[in-house]
DNA sequence: AATTAATTAGACGATCGGTCTATTATATTG
DNA sequence: CAATATAATAGACCGATCGTCTAATTAATT
């Protein structure tokens, strides 16, 4: 069952209507799947529009140009990501390092439901930060401490409940957790199944000290 | 001091002559750069060709399709690595894992070379395997795994030698390697500097069952 | 001399890119 | 009520780029 997009009307919109669509919203949740998956160097804003039924004239109305749309779309992900970390992470019903598994597993699964053909936004546009507009890169450098920076609160926690070593440096596992996570989610593109998830996660947690 | 190149007379080469260029290896070089640095569907062949002065009918003279060039080129950076691998794990003079540390850390001083804005060839083009034509998929898996087997071998080398646990499964730990390595290298991108690559190596050595 | 082989040169025509002007409809103001 | 301001849609714009292909050129071979 799929939601009828309404036929967008042009001029300014009525003052109270409960039906207008939020076509700002639309445009970024189109690009965050365009984007993820494709790239942003290598996509251009049509497909985005397209998927949407949104002409060029409405995205240039919102997003002053591509880049500050791109920015928007960063912006979205991460607090939705950031979001999805603490559901899991601050779960007290799990000791901590079952936090991190628990994380992992539902990670898999979304992957998996996209056919692996999306990975991480961030660690997408990581690897074409060298593409970008300059003013991506501390964005997204920023956006993967506040994910390393949960992780590290996660292992603390497990460092206080003995889980862990009391000398394990649990912001450089954290960081270690997040390169290779990236490097597994980027590997599963090409595999097509969750393998590099399951081996490089079962490494990660025998290796951890204790 | 550059090398002057050559202005490429037009028709058939004489037969004996020794100062012909190989435009086809200039070709790959200038491909496997621009490939190495922005991707294969960001990358439009203009660039390569102007690299090296070439116009496009000498590049569809020695390739049939950016697709064949792009197999060319992958099969020329998978020999060229594999022997930089080779060099590095086959070397008596050192046990089998200082082999494995000789190689990032040559790997290292490579990629601070180029700033970082390379990372490594197959391991970007895995990340936009879905963009790429279907004929990359199969050819990308079986470079990974002659890497893998690479390492594998060195750390049964390692096992023999009991430096590593007797029931380690080098074959997972290979993969677990690359796995990172990917990760790692794609994060020297962001961070323009060897962090994520020493957290990432220091960690995988540490965490090595013994 | 005619034919074949090997290489360079850039035209081709379609597509795509991000941007911007024009149009439309409603709200607000005097 | 008319004029103005605001908020949104529509698609034209035009330059760049794309991969491909035909034409031209030169040497070797028959």
């Amino acid at each position: 069952m799929t939601i009828e997009i309404t036929k967008p009307r042009r001029g300014r919109p009525p003052k109270n209507t409960t039906d207008n669509r939020d076509t700002r919203a639309e445009l970024i949740r189109s690009g965050l799947e365009q984007l993820t998956e494709s790239g942003f160097s290598a996509s251009g804003i049509d497909p985005i529009l397209k998927k949407v039924g949104v002409p060029k004239g409405s995205f240039y109305h919102y997003f002053s140009s591509k880049e500050a749309f791109g920015l928007a779309v960063i912006d979205s992900y991460a607090n939705y990501f950031a979001h999805k970390l603490d559901t899991y992470l601050l779960d007290e019903s799990y000791p901590a390092l079952t936090r991190i598994a628990n994380f992992v597993e539902d990670a898999k699964s979304g992957l998996a439901y996209h056919h692996f053909k999306r990975g991480c936004l961030i660690g997408n546009l990581g690897q074409e930060v060298d593409l970008l507009p300059e003013s991506f890169r501390p964005i997204l450098s920023h956006v993967f401490i506040t994910w390393q920076n949960r992780i590290a609160d996660c292992l603390e926690l497990a460092k206080a409940n003995h889980d862990l070593s009391q000398s394990a440096n649990t912001e450089k596992l954290a960081e270690y957790f997040w390169i290779g996570w990236e490097g597994a989610v980027s590997r599963t593109r090409l595999t097509q199944n969750t393998t590099p998830i399951d081996n490089y996660f079962h490494h990660f947690m025998t290796g951890l000290p204790r």
